[in-house]
Order: C-alpha cells, then structure tokens, then sequence
DNA sequence: ATCAATGCAAATAATTTGCAAAAAG
DNA sequence: CTTTTTGCAAATTATTTGCATTGAT
C-alpha cells in the first residue's frame, strides 16, 4: 500500500483535498492558509484555535487570529479537519484521517483529555432513531464525560495506551 | 390528577427537592429564585437563559438576568432543570422530571426543534466505554443533529406525535 | 489589473462579576 | 443584626466583522 503518490501518506492526502477544494472554490492558495493546515497537521491532538495560532506562527509570523477563525471553515468543509465541541465556551479541533467508522469523545474531567474511539455501532443507533422520526441524520455525537478513579493506575491517564488497544476495537460480540 | 401531596405530581415534587437543596447549602428561598423555578416550570419545551429571564419577569418585574444566571446553576444541581448543550452559542434547559433512562437528543435543524428520547442502550454503551478505558462516567450525551425531508410529510415536525410514540420505546428485541 | 485575503482593531453576544443597596434568616 | 442575594453596569472571552492594504491569479 506504500506508493509514492499521496496514497497511503494521510497527511499528504488531506492537503491534496484541502488545495482541491480551495481551487474548486475560487479560494486562493496563500501561505497563511498552508501554514495553519501544516500546523494543524503538526499536533497530534485536539487543538483549540488559539493553539492552532501559536502553531501557525511558528511557521509563518505573518498570520493573525482573524485569518485562523477564517481558516477553520474552509478546513473543517474540505474535510481536513474536524470540529469537536465537547460543551466548554471554546471549541476543540483535531485532523481529519478520513476514517470510515464513526468518532464518540471520551472526555477525562481528571486529565483534561479528549479520547477519540470507535463507535460503528453508535452511528447505526442514531441513523435509526432519526429514521423512525422521519429524519435524516446530518451529524451526530456521543460524549462521554468521565473522571478517573484515583485509586486506579490502570486507567488511560496514566498509562500511555490508546484507546482502541484497551477497547479491544472491533470486538464488538 | 390533583393531588393534594407532591407524590405523583412531578412539579411539586421539584419545587420540593429545589427548596430541600437550598436549604442543605445555606442558600436563601428567595421570591426571584421562586419565580424563576415556576417560570422553568411554565415551560412545556427547552429554553434558553433569555426566555427564562423573560418568563420570570411575568412572575415577578423585579428579577434580573443577573439572577437568572447565578440560579440555573442551583437549579441543575439541585436536579430540577437539565442543561442541554447542543452546540450553539447559548445553553438550553429544560425541566427534569427525574426519568431513569438515559436521554438522547435529536435536534432538527430543518425546524429547529430538540426532540429528547429514551437511550438506555446509549447508557450502558458510555459505562462499558469508560471502564474499559478505567474511567468512570461523570455524564454522557448522544446527539443527533438531523434534518426534515421536505417531502416527507410524515416526520415529526409536521406530525404532531411524540417522539416515543414514533421510536415505539421499549419494543428493543 | 482584478478581486480575494490579510491584519488590525473594534464589534458581538452570551455569560460573569464587583459593588452598594435590599432582603432573608 | 448578620450574611446572603439582588440589580445594575461594567468586565470577560471566544469569535466575527469592517476596512484599508496586500497579494494571488
């Protein structure tokens, strides 16, 4: 699956589809906008827009906050990035691989952190609800706040696996 | 359906457990606090922080949108109003009659309703999550947002009927 | 050239807060 | 009386916007 085209290299992918639908829009390639795509694509987490500021500097000083908030929707519709509000009064973004199966958001109150995991079975869940209402599904979220046991040093926030591993991702009976 | 006690009538019943919760923290049963329970209570559907505002001040002129901010907070914790946040810039509440079942929200963005239904399978689904991650649930939300076909005269914006009526709660195999 | 995109600073809009006056216990 | 609560107006904070200038095509 290694070629030497974008196939296979995600990052490379997204910012093929980013550019693409900047062109398809009559939007312009500036490199404001290339420095806040590789930034976002530089965090390995969730990022706020403030981070994502921060980042983008690194790469070019000359970007302001107005052009991040501009940029954001222009990421978030090309499909390259993800929006994630998990409720606090600013929100969260992280890149988007492209996975086919539905992201629910774990939220550690404890460590602050955000979980993402596969949850196929979730979007089926609201597909159906939304049928039998006689709608159709545009979006959906499953958000689980939870807090760590302190007592448990087992728990994600203390060891450094992913979730998918203590999930047992594709297990499902 | 008049019952001269509070059991079975699930107003009486919060008014109840909202004096109860004031008075274990020391806090004043005020006429603005009353008014704007009763107001939450005069409201069939969810409502935002301005409605409650203007419904209270029917109650009683002298209540300030100060005090409506600083009493939503004592009403959610007192578990007399549930907060619902569906991503917009301001919160939604809506009185809890204290159901046992876990509660999704359906929000159409065609009418701009939130439809609340019964998940208490999305419920199990979070537990099972956090413990796998040796997390513990501190609260969780199922959101699906949706839109009406236009030519669909049967969905539930158009139709008058519940939400539970046409999921046809309980009747899970 | 043309028109979109930028940075800046000011505007928004929901919610929060400081403070002196009013009310509850 | 003492302490909490109130209304008011000003503060806060994430995000948005107007505008003159810069830059992509």
């Amino acid at each position: 699956m290694n070629e030497r085209t974008s196939e296979g290299n995600p990052k490379a992918n997204a910012q093929e589809r980013f550019k693409k639908f900047l062109g398809k829009n009559n939007l312009r390639v500036t490199n404001q906008r290339l420095a806040i795509f590789e930034a976002a694509y530089s965090v390995k987490d969730h990022f706020t827009a403030e981070d994502l500021l921060t980042f983008s500097r690194k790469i070019d000083t000359s970007v302001s906050r107005a052009t991040v908030y501009r940029t954001l929707p222009i990421l978030v519709e090309s499909e390259t990035v993800r929006e994630v509000d998990v409720g606090k009064d600013y929100k969260y973004y992280t890149v988007n691989l492209h996975q086919k199966t539905f992201q629910a958001q774990v939220i550690c109150v404890s460590c602050d952190k955000i979980f993402e995991i596969d949850a196929p079975f979730m979007e089926w869940y609201g597909k159906t609800v939304a049928e039998k209402l006689g709608l159709e599904v545009v979006s959906q979220r499953l958000q689980v706040t939870a807090k760590a046991d302190p007592e448990d040093p087992a728990c994600i926030c203390q060891n450094n696996r992913s979730p998918q591993e203590m999930i047992g991702a594709g297990s499902h009976s």
